[in-house]
DNA sequence: AATAAAAGTATAGCATACTTTACATTTAAT
DNA sequence: ATTAAATGTAAAGTATGCTATACTTTTATT
């Protein structure tokens, strides 16, 4: 599933690192997901959406054809 | 986390294998996941809240010190 | 051009969401 | 009271989110 991270992140001016301190994750985890690599899990996402002050359905894109 | 999941299946009706099937999880993942032995992946919350007609956070009850 | 910061790649390992199978207990209907 | 449906427990296995470490490439600044 893709989401709006990398986007969201530029936006604010914020380094992959930083982010990855402020979810209290690995910058390896950031990298990750912003590349679809893998998805967050649920609490990751939700301390993301909190982070950009949005919520999981705006920041993540859930498409029809997603598996587990 | 705690979830809304049993309150709202209960609601409709619908039994712990009809939810199972209608999410393409097993049994065991919604047991589990209604008696709190685990976190939902980001795809099956999602796919949850869609059954359910609501949002990952209405269903999802996110308290402020979640670990990952 | 040189340097440093930021972003990316790779890989081994740990933690946990989810499956599978089998059996036990509770609830509801007859 | 019996029976069946629904719910629960247990435990071993698979898949994947995330960490940790080390190195490379890109971008920005001087």
């Amino acid at each position: 599933m893709k989401n709006k991270i990398q986007q969201l992140r530029k936006l604010r001016k914020v380094t992959q690192q930083e982010l990855a301190d402020a979810l209290s994750v690995t910058r390896q985890t950031i990298i990750s997901l912003e590349n679809g690599r893998y998805n967050a899990s649920l609490t990751l996402a939700h301390k993301a959406a909190q982070f950009f002050g949005t919520t999981i359905e705006e920041l993540f894109i859930f498409e029809d054809d997603e598996n587990l």
